[in-house]
RNA sequence: GCUGGGGUGGCGGAGUGGUCAAUCGCAACAGACUGUAAAUCUGUCGCCCGAAAGGGCUGCCCAGGUUCGAAUCCUGGUCCCAGCACCA
């Protein structure tokens, strides 16, 4: 047993599977050649989130040992539509959409890959070759694929047996996204287990037009241990560019369920099950800590973990950070009136409900009747609910 | 194109002339309890007036109509779905 060196990192930990093997995969790094590593990104929404940075890691990793690392936007495929993972056709989405999606990604892809420097990651946009291909090139395209190949996917399979439908474009798209590979001429692929079926074919596209082995690794999707993705439930987004209070909280809302998993999908760090059991709180902390410095710098961490423990763990309002609302913001007859001017609440309605509910409070004393104006003066501290506060200033 | 079915609140999905601001489930929100959560319990969950009791307004794809009264009936429009047909 061999001291872990960075290859052993790289090919062991957060690693799904490597096709056709991590041995023939190690022996291409040992062997000091430079390999061309990429993994796609569909800009079908406008944020990255954590659940993508388990695979944009693996490409850093890539990238520090001095491959060439390729941040493929996949600006034509996104509008198509990739049917990965969706028991339901998803709506196409406009080529504005897309563009819009595509222009943030650099950024928040920033926070883990280097695009400058020395070794920096190439971003490429695949309308680069796929816009200009005709529909000649297309069809001859799908001649080195069979129905039989792309038909045997689990997902199409069960859509038909079901009864649903199952769009041609969908069909169709994994011979785009395997002509990427092709079109890079690529040497390994990354991304997350549900993209195997696309990656997979592009190894066999790759291994036809190009007589080359394409390596493919599935890094495993992030999630708890009911198998819920973690990062990206509706509305509640943990984006890697959000800022560093609200990164530190979201995290912190994560269920216990989801510590293990991100500390080992997410950081360098193993913390055994039978650890975080014994105090899951305090690892909790010590993640969210973590990723917020990952992404951030150590002294935003700090201050974000400082922040959590005075607004959420001890309610010291009065020496968070909160936000300043101006005195001179302030209209109306009523408290009710006078919070919705401050875009506190959405309406009289719901002011009046979080009232009877006990949920506002002003200096520490919980508001109970509605009807009257509340003598506001700078310094006052107001809490709405429990995620809603605000401090008046003059 | 034909035939049939359907468009209801963030989502799913009831309701087919009044008792419907609209059953129920999910999500969300608040309070209690906690270790931030989760789980659990309780409550809330269109807008406006009212301390409250209560009242008013808007609302069930869009536009008209019938009726004392419509989410519910009629006409037109529009979008979606299923089956069938067509496919040089």
């Amino acid at each position: 047993m061999h001291h872990m060196d960075a290859i052993d990192l790289l090919l062991s930990q957060g690693i799904e599977e490597i096709y056709p093997s991590k041995q023939k995969l190690e022996a291409f790094l040992r062997s000091g050649k430079k390999l061309r590593v990429y993994q796609g990104f569909d800009p079908t929404g406008p944020q990255l989130h954590i659940g993508h940075a388990v695979a944009i890691r693996k490409l850093r990793q890539f990238q520090d040992l001095g491959h060439h690392v390729i941040f493929l936007i996949g600006d034509a495929t996104a509008v198509i539509g990739d049917p990965s993972g969706k028991t339901t056709a998803r709506k196409l989405l406009t080529r504005e959409e897309v563009i819009k999606n595509a222009e943030q990604y650099k950024e928040q892809a920033g926070k883990i890959l280097r695009f400058d420097g020395e070794n920096p990651v190439e971003i490429l946009y695949n309308s680069t070759w796929l816009g200009s291909m005709n529909a000649v090139e297309f069809v001859s395209l799908a001649h080195y694929l069979t129905y039989q190949q792309v038909i045997e996917r689990d997902m199409f399979q069960k859509r038909v047996k079901e009864g649903q439908e199952l769009y041609m474009n969908e069909f169709l798209y994994p011979i785009l996204q395997g002509y990427d590979s092709v079109a890079m001429d690529v040497d390994v692929e990354i991304g997350g287990t549900d993209q195997l079926f696309n990656m997979m074919m592009g190894r066999k596209l790759m291994r036809i037009m190009k007589q080359k082995e394409k390596f493919v690794i599935t890094v495993p999707l992030l999630t708890d241990a009911k198998g819920n993705k973690i990062g990206k439930t509706e509305g509640n987004v943990i984006g890697l560019t959000d800022q560093p209070n609200d990164f530190y909280a979201k995290i912190m809302s994560l269920g216990d369920d989801a510590i293990a998993p991100c500390f080992h999908l997410l950081t360098d760090q193993l913390v055994s099950a039978d650890n975080i059991r014994k105090d899951p709180l305090a690892w909790k902390k010590r993640l969210a800590f973590e990723l917020t410095k990952q992404f951030n710098t150590e002294n935003e961490a700090k201050e974000a973990q400082r922040q959590f423990e005075l607004r959420v763990q001890e309610k010291n309002f009065l020496a968070a950070d909160l936000p300043e609302y101006p005195l001179s913001h302030i209209s109306g007859e009523t408290i009710v009136e006078q919070l919705l001017s401050l875009g506190l609440i959405e309406s009289k309605s719901e002011g009046k409900r979080l009232i009877a509910q006990r949920a506002v409070s002003i200096n520490n004393a919980s508001v109970s009747n509605h009807a009257t104006p509340h003598a506001f003066k700078s310094g006052d501290i107001i809490v709405v609910g429990k995620k809603k506060a605000g401090k008046i200033v003059a």
